[in-house]
DNA sequence: AATGCGTGGCT
DNA sequence: TAGCCAAGCAT
């Protein structure tokens, strides 16, 4: 319950249900999930994003062990004060699992309100956002508050969507205020948008001679946070440092591949990966706990973000498969 | 208050 | 197809 509510933090079910089959097989309970090392709760996230949420949800796990008997608290003010736990995720909580009666305001929610109270406005406005809660609030029921707090999410994600909601099959048409001015299509007001700023890294894929790849452990904020990634730099001369400072071999000789287009939420970044087929390490990569050589069958077991798992997959593919430059 | 934080599906 | 944005939270 709490996993798939914080899984399900921006991210849409159909993503998310591998992702919690696999969490949950490795993972069943609070007590498994807060003796599990870091790296192995990172490894099971990998791939979903927002990885705060898997620290977060970690770190919370280990605060129920040892404030609230491994159990999940039901108070709201308690709930708050975990990591990843924030208004509307502890209202669900709350709500479908006990039934108390707590709102919710969830993206869908939003979606359902805004139309419904032809409330216009970019909903992630502060102001906007607080009169939602309180509409919110203000149609809660004195009853049935698990199932209530279910079918406003299923009636946001099946009736009233965000690209042609079925307004012709809904059971709240009479009292929709967007339905009745026309303005359906037009609510939630969309988010102001502004154009993405553009970055890029050069990204260098190292073999050994065992056809181990080096891996770099990522600082512990910014994107992609404690995860582990291909060792990165700003431009060609910071990597020929960084490669001359660790390992022994010609920077010169790296094959540049084809350029790697990936898009966040807040900007757009362009990996620009460097290729050498085998170097030898210096002597400094065996004494860092931020480095390390992984064989192609360990990668599984690491938090690695997307474009660079693909990438490593189509680059250490068996060798009868050569692959792509 | 505004920004940072992933990824993939959809049109 | 390039852009939008989804079961938000933390700082």
């Amino acid at each position: 319950m709490w996993l798939s509510e914080i899984m399900l933090q921006q991210t849409q079910v159909r993503v998310v249900v591998p992702y919690f089959e696999r969490f949950v097989a490795a993972l069943p309970d609070v007590a498994s999930l807060a003796a599990a090392p870091p790296d192995d709760v990172l490894a099971l996230w990998s791939g979903l994003g927002y990885y705060a949420r898997a620290r977060n949800l970690h770190a919370a796990a280990r605060a129920c062990v040892e404030r609230h008997g491994g159990e999940l608290p039901r108070d709201f003010d308690a709930l708050v004060a975990l990591p990843g736990i924030g208004r509307s995720t502890a209202g669900a909580i709350l709500a479908q699992a006990w039934g108390d009666r707590f709102p919710i305001l969830d993206g869908n929610v939003k979606r359902v309100l805004c139309r419904y109270h032809g409330v216009a406005g970019w909903p992630g406005q502060p102001k906007v956002e607080k009169a939602l809660w309180e509409i919110a609030r203000s149609h809660l029921p004195a009853q049935r508050l698990a199932d209530y707090t279910q079918a406003q999410m299923d009636f946001g994600a099946t009736l009233c969507t965000r690209h042609d909601p079925a307004c012709v099959l809904c059971p709240l048409q009479s009292g929709c205020a967007a339905l009745a001015t026309g303005r359906v299509t037009e609510l939630p007001t969309p988010k102001p948008g502004k154009p993405l700023p553009e970055r890029s890294a050069h990204v260098l894929l190292l073999r050994d001679a065992h056809g181990r790849v080096l891996l770099q452990r990522r600082p512990p904020s910014g994107v992609w946070a404690t995860l582990w990634s291909l060792p990165e730099a700003a431009t060609h001369e910071a990597a020929r440092e960084w490669f001359e400072a660790h390992l022994a071999g010609d920077y010169d000789h790296g094959e540049p591949l084809d350029a790697i287009a990936h898009g966040f939420t807040h900007y757009r970044l362009t990996l620009l990966p460097l290729r050498w087929r085998e170097v030898a390490p210096r002597d400094a990569v065996g004494d860092n706990q931020d480095i390390r050589w992984v064989a192609r069958g360990d990668l599984a077991a690491l938090g690695i973000p997307a474009p660079i798992r693909t990438l490593l997959e189509a680059q250490l593919r068996p060798d009868d498969e050569e692959p792509p430059t």
